[in-house]
DNA sequence: CCAAGTAGTAAGAGTCTCTGACTAAATAGT
DNA sequence: ACTATTTAGTCAGAGACTCTTACTACTTGG
């Protein structure tokens, strides 16, 4: 974000463009294919480890509180996206696991993005894209506090 | 946004990941400079232009309602930040200029902005930073919508 | 001059997010 | 073991942002 003008378009504003643009066409094409979730919803979905995830794990990897992130879980929940199951090794903690149904978004959703992908990678030639995705994943090493790897 | 594992980020999440920082980084900037205002009221803000916007141009620059536009624009105002003005050639109409103070605040911004990507750059490299801007340049070209030059 | 389109407003609801306060379980240091 | 601290999650309430629907006023093109 930025204060400027639009022919001196930061590198902020160029992310925003590009990042709404690719979550707009997920949400409509999931929309097309009938499943029915919103952004934010997407954006925890998105982060939910292959064998469950906790809740605080969730939000701290999508940057919101984790009573933002139960709010959401909730709503995944009631949609039949998630489960919660008590955690073996701490009962204090939830797993939240995709269900059948989950999965089966989470396959279309890959599929959808997949096709975003090779269509810029169309826009702006193979070599530029995966360049483009390496400077992204080097930065992200940079700036992300939630990384994992970190 | 997705729904796949962290370990296979695609690249509308790395996009997120990166867009989020540094929009955060310029609040947070801003706020230490002593300027307080939200991302929303920001990134409206940041497609003011030199002479003044049209509210209705504002909203689909930022690719939201003229509705919420005016909220914004609002608090913009009563911040001091911005000025409304009846448009001399449609009566319809008016103008968002950005005030003497808004002008300071977007001058502060500018110099945070730039801060920021002086640091990326230093990430990544210089012709690589390059190379991304450019890329994301190419992308927003295909892209967005409310792209004044389509 | 009239029909259609455009600029903006008004009212109200929905979504997402936060802060502050809390319970219960785990853990670290005596 | 016992206690203090930390961690996982919940509850309640408020605030920020956005949308839809419906409207007024002005402009523009026959």
């Amino acid at each position: 974000m930025s204060i400027d003008q639009s022919d001196e378009m930061s590198i902020g504003t160029l992310l925003f463009i590009a990042q709404r643009a690719f979550e707009e066409d997920i949400v409509a094409a999931l929309h097309a294919s009938g499943f029915e979730f919103t952004l934010a919803q997407g954006r925890l979905a998105a982060r939910i480890a292959e064998n469950g995830s906790r809740l605080t794990d969730l939000a701290s990897a999508a940057g919101i509180t984790k009573q933002s992130a139960a709010y959401l879980v909730n709503q995944l929940e009631t949609a039949g996206l998630v489960s919660r199951h008590d955690d073996p090794h701490d009962a204090r903690a939830q797993l939240v696991v995709l269900t059948a149904y989950g999965k089966q978004a989470q396959k279309e959703a890959r599929k959808i993005e997949a096709g975003i992908e090779a269509r810029w990678q169309k826009f702006l030639g193979e070599p530029e894209f995966l360049a483009l995705k390496k400077q992204l994943l080097t930065l992200r090493e940079q700036v992300d506090r939630h990384d994992p790897t970190h």
